[in-house]
DNA sequence: AAAACTAACTAACATTTGTTAGTTTAATAA
DNA sequence: TTATTAAACTAACAAATGTTAGTTAGTTTT
């Protein structure tokens, strides 16, 4: 076999489109109420074509979900081995949630919503990884309290609020809002941090 | 006929607990992902059986989601009508969403997760509802603002900050946890109208 | 040119699904 | 007692589902 060099890729991995169409497909009907029939028109081909490029439906929502969940993971652990306050490190995994969720809504909204349809070995997987990077995430409200740069309050609360607070952005933003995702960014972050009231 | 006004109703009523049983097994499984059979095992009957107490199963999604979303609704209406400054009010429906939450934590969160399952017909109306409750919610926002009693700041961040910050809890509350749920709500007040920081 | 591989296709499969028809049993009304 | 009704049952259906088998056409490697 010899490597192509000299042509671009200009057509994407089919692999990668079926993963693609798969996403959008699952975050609008679901993964049970998307068939791979529907998802084989999405993407061109006839619903038995596809195995040709994955194992089977739940692979792709396995590919899926663990895709999103590695770039959780990784991204924190650089946000956590920085040397800021605990303010500016909170502040950072705000901008990471937008940030990822601007890039790829599909994928998160699949990983956020159909993660429980995993088989029961991938999901008891998912549902540790997910399991730690709350860990990480409660451990610096943690010792921001305990710094007194936050209120004292129930970590649980103050994590889970944070956490579903950019939850909602998925289903919401789209490139026609009239806000840019900056604005919307420092929106989250000065409600959060400093609360609605004046 | 005659009415039995002796004995007292000590077996609850057929159709609601099929309701009461679909909500948790639609919370756990999805709507998509429940089968009348599993239904009807938990009920302690047949599938075939079921037909003589409801009329499909779109029904039962379409009886779950209303009767949430006509709680939310009138509710919130009592909260509008009083006489109370704005973020009174905006507190008294954080509160309005904690207590119902608390109350049937399972149809609310079909209500959130499977409308989208609805019919056609029935799914735009229940949108239509979502969409008055939000302009509802946003109004007091946006008044509360302009009376400086809140931070000035894009109206829908604020508001489904609000919405999502309410909505994990029906996610992870669950009577066994080590906190109240009016501490829970003063916890969610706070960080939601003081935020965080110290 | 021959052989091997890739990626599409059609046809069919075994299950599972929501639902209906018809029957049976027990309680209530006349 | 007899007639009526409510609510369970069994059996079955048609449609949809994920997947496999077998085939074919085009491309790449030898």
């Amino acid at each position: 076999m010899e490597e192509n060099v000299l042509t671009p890729k200009i057509k994407i991995n089919k692999k990668e489109l079926i993963l693609e169409e798969a996403a959008k497909l699952f975050k609008e009907k679901g993964f049970g109420g998307t068939s791979m029939r529907d998802l084989a028109e999405k993407v061109g081909m006839e619903a038995a074509s596809m195995y040709n490029h994955i194992k089977s439906k739940d692979e792709i929502l396995e590919l899926i979900c663990f895709k999103i969940a590695n770039q959780y993971i990784s991204q924190l652990q650089e946000i956590e081995n920085t040397n800021q306050s605990f303010q500016e490190k909170l502040r950072a995994i705000i901008g990471l949630h937008v940030q990822l969720i601007i890039e790829d809504s599909a994928s998160v909204s699949v990983a956020n919503n159909d993660w429980k349809y995993l088989s029961e070995e991938k999901k008891n997987q998912y549902k540790q990884i997910r399991k730690s990077y709350e860990k990480s995430f409660a451990n610096i409200i943690e010792q921001g309290m305990e710094s007194g740069e936050f209120k004292k309050m129930n970590v649980s609360v103050a994590l889970f609020t944070m956490l579903s607070s950019i939850r909602w952005i998925e289903l919401w933003y789209k490139p026609s809002r009239e806000i840019t995702p900056q604005e919307l960014e420092e929106d989250l972050k000065t409600l959060l941090m400093k609360g609605l009231n004046n």
